[in-house]
DNA sequence: GTCAGGTCCTGTGAAGTTAA
DNA sequence: TTAACTTCACAGGACCTGAC
């Protein structure tokens, strides 16, 4: 570690990025290898394993094993959502026409819906006895979809899903609550992105009748999944409904500076920074970002510590280090759960950046390098990483125009810390 | 049917404790 | 002494309830 200290910025990006390129050369390699192993099997098996990269049936296997008892006078829904992973078969959803039916102008009209996770995976409807309108079901799960082509989130399909309630609240008066908010400029959730741009824009499914809440809550988590809709780039659902164990997330709040601006909690497993109304923002980075820079920044190491991160970050993104409290403390936590595989089974798929699988070779208080696998995402992967390196930037440029400006160095953990004592640190 | 206030639940991250 | 681990209070979003 000593020597990348000694870099230079321009050298530690130079070697980030001369890693990067060696270790995307070896996962395509390691991937030819799975997928030519893969090819040999299923000729010498009758089973037929799907060979698309990243299919969503791994991520979310423990909640479709739940809902193979989802026994509903429907239960031949979503035919299509098992098997190879084509398109995912829904009962069409029409409008009621009852005069004065405050939904029907809100009900999808189109013939398909986009997936934007899986593109393989598109809504397609069933022909059905009985479709869906805008008051059948009572319950189950919807999704709610936005058409705006100037979308300024660049959204296409649906965004968001939900369940209605445990009482009595049905679909409908769900989706009665959501338009009533699209006129309010504090709406909250997926209704803030309707009251803006998008106000009219906003239609509606229904794809699911489910009675049973718990089946409700796994279906709709399903359909979270299948949509990525619980990250931002795709989607507007803050939490999975259901997860076995929950999963956490870093947010790194800083109560002590003063007025802060929330930053808005959609990502699982994500940094997030209040910041300071007058401050440049505080790039908001996956965690996993910041783990994987560490380990192609290394790529002689095989194991590593949550410290051993948390020191890169340090010398490598000091403003941005310097922003946060205890990292090394939520970079363990957040290390230890996603080697541990308690945020695997319903969480966003990037925790699926780093092997879980093989979590037996793996120690959980000193993950090996090797844990990241093929699944990391390159494109948020740069895109965080451009976020720090613009951020470190701007706050150099900053100092050099006024030098007391630099940042505090590395916040030690505090243990029982006198509250009186202001240099316990 | 609508809306406002209440409740519940999960994510968040800091404080405290234990182990090495 | 420090790293690793556990616990818990708080914030905020999703959903519920009841009045109108």
């Amino acid at each position: 570690m000593s020597d990348i200290r000694d870099m230079t910025d321009e050298q530690i990006m130079q070697l980030i990025g001369s890693s990067a390129h060696t270790i995307s050369l070896c996962n395509q390699e390691l991937q030819n290898r799975k997928r030519r192993d893969s090819e040999s099997m299923s000729t010498s098996s009758s089973s037929t394993a799907p060979k698309t990269p990243r299919t969503d049936n791994e991520s979310d296997q423990s909640v479709l094993q739940s809902d193979e008892s989802d026994v509903e006078s429907d239960d031949s829904d979503d035919v299509g959502d098992r098997g190879n992973g084509g398109a995912i078969i829904v009962r069409k959803t029409v409008k009621c026409n009852i005069p004065h039916c405050t939904l029907c102008k809100y009900v999808n009209q189109s013939e398909f819906v986009p997936n934007m996770l899986y593109a393989t995976r598109p809504l397609h409807f069933k022909i059905s006895k009985e479709d869906f309108t805008c008051h059948f079901p009572k319950k189950g799960v919807y999704a709610m979809i936005c058409i705006n082509p100037n979308c300024p989130d660049k959204y296409v399909g649906p965004i968001y899903f939900g369940i209605s309630g445990e009482g009595k609240a049905t679909l409908q008066s769900r989706m009665n609550d959501h338009i009533g908010q699209f006129d309010n400029t504090g709406a909250a959730g997926v209704d803030c992105h309707f009251a803006g741009e998008c106000k009219d824009f906003m239609r509606f499914l229904f794809l699911k009748q489910i009675s049973d809440l718990r089946k409700r809550k796994i279906k709709e988590t399903q359909y979270m999944h299948r949509f990525g809709t619980l990250d931002r780039l795709r989607g507007m659902n803050g939490n999975v409904s259901v997860a076995s164990l929950p999963s956490r997330s870093i947010g790194l709040s800083l109560p002590e500076r003063g007025d802060t601006v929330s930053v808005r909690q959609t990502h699982k497993l994500v940094m997030s920074r209040k910041n300071q109304k007058s401050a440049k923002k505080v790039p908001t980075v996956h965690f996993q970002t910041l783990v994987v820079a560490f380990i192609k920044a290394n790529p002689a190491l095989t194991s590593f510590t949550a410290i051993d991160v948390a020191d890169f970050i340090h010398a490598n993104y000091p403003h941005y280090y310097s922003k946060s409290t205890n990292m090394q403390n939520s970079l363990s936590n957040r290390l230890k759960e996603n080697v541990s595989g308690k945020v695997k089974e319903t969480s966003s798929y990037y925790s699926n950046w780093f092997t879980l699988l093989e979590k037996g070779s793996v120690e959980s208080n000193k993950p090996s390098k090797f844990l990241l696998n093929n699944n990391f995402d390159e494109e948020v992967y740069a895109e965080g990483l451009k976020a720090l390196v613009d951020f470190e930037k701007s706050e150099q440029e900053r100092d050099s125009a006024s030098p007391f400006t630099t940042p505090s160095p590395r916040t030690v953990r505090r243990t029982y810390v006198n509250e009186n004592d202001s240099d316990s640190d």
